[in-house]
DNA sequence: AACTATTTATAAGA
DNA sequence: TTCTTATAAATAGTT
């Protein structure tokens, strides 16, 4: 639709390429554009140039806003969590998906359906937790079994003593090892729920 | 571009709104072809109609194809994991992304290169991961000391015992309680590493 | 899904 | 880049 047809294969003129580039690629937003509006689609458009230029364009428009805003916005987040700041040019996937899913939205029938991927991602989250709680469960359940014995042995030393005693007073011999006292070891009381236990 | 010039709103009549719909989606997508193909550019491209089907392409035409075939290769995994597959029309975000990704991976000037947010999610797991080992690291030292003690508390059951035994010999009185004896509560032996230990 | 009158997009040139 | 303009392409309404 110019002056003359143009095959579509690599245009070879660097500058003629930049100059097609920039239109089409206005054309192509406003296309998507227009069809996101007409028919009440959801349209997501990501274009980078050769040399690394971004441009997009998504039906609910926060896609680039927030592209924008995010070196920002997470510059800080990154460096408190000591990341090496040198290949991060900027940000994170989390919101770049956030926004696609939230265009994308939509009970898709023969096509994956980007939520379908969150929801199996908590799915394998949810997995890994109860893998994680029932580990969890059997470490206290072992602590709590150490603790009854604990108990038991201590009562078992009671006896010992008491009976220790009784015989004492009809035997006759001096006390040694008496001041290994069973009272001295309940300083451990272990809580019932750990700090770190999720 | 027709017999009558079009409004830009949305169409409403529907199935005009739908013929219109499969038309310029059709464009579109072949103009984002051309686009990519004459300037060298990544392109993506995702339309979803009002209806949930979702449409798309991509400058390394690996998109669709992988999400043709991704029902199919992960209907399997998914069952595996126990999921329910009722709202799992198909696959998670993971592939999406990578197609994304490995589409549009530049060297980004301006914008969030996808890329340095899977970079993030891998620290973050990383730092849970350190949360998570200190928690085992804490709970494991917990059990020694458990241990430790219980085997302090058999040994000083057995100092009890033996003085016992000396006096029994000296003194004069039956023994009732003995059936308690200090080895039976070794049977518990527990294992340096437990099975669920990450 | 085809047709076709029109509108739109854009290639080349300035 | 931006504008102009001839021409190619896309498509709205019709069948």
């Amino acid at each position: 639709m110019g002056r003359k047809k143009l095959e579509i294969k690599r245009i070879e003129n660097k500058s003629s390429r930049q100059v097609t580039f920039s239109k089409r690629r206005n054309g192509l937003i406003e296309k998507a554009r227009q069809l996101s509006v007409l028919c009440d689609a959801s349209v997501a458009l990501l274009v980078v140039s050769a040399s690394g230029k971004l441009y997009s364009f998504s039906s609910g428009d926060n896609l680039v806003k927030i592209l924008d805003r995010y070196g920002k916005q997470h510059a800080d987040d990154l460096k408190a969590l000591d990341l090496q700041s040198k290949a991060l040019n900027y940000g994170s996937h989390h919101e770049l998906l956030e926004i696609v899913e939230s265009k994308l939205v939509a009970p898709n029938v023969n096509n994956v359906s980007v939520d379908t991927l969150v929801q199996l991602e908590e799915h394998l989250e949810t997995a890994l937790s109860v893998v994680r709680a029932k580990k969890t469960e059997l470490m206290l359940k072992l602590l709590e079994s150490l603790k009854e014995k604990e108990k038991l042995l201590k009562e078992e030393n009671q006896v010992l003593a008491s009976q220790m005693e009784k015989k004492t007073l009809v035997g006759a011999e001096a006390n040694d090892n008496m001041e290994i006292s069973p009272g001295e070891i309940s300083d451990i009381n272990l809580p019932v729920t750990l700090p770190l236990l999720n």
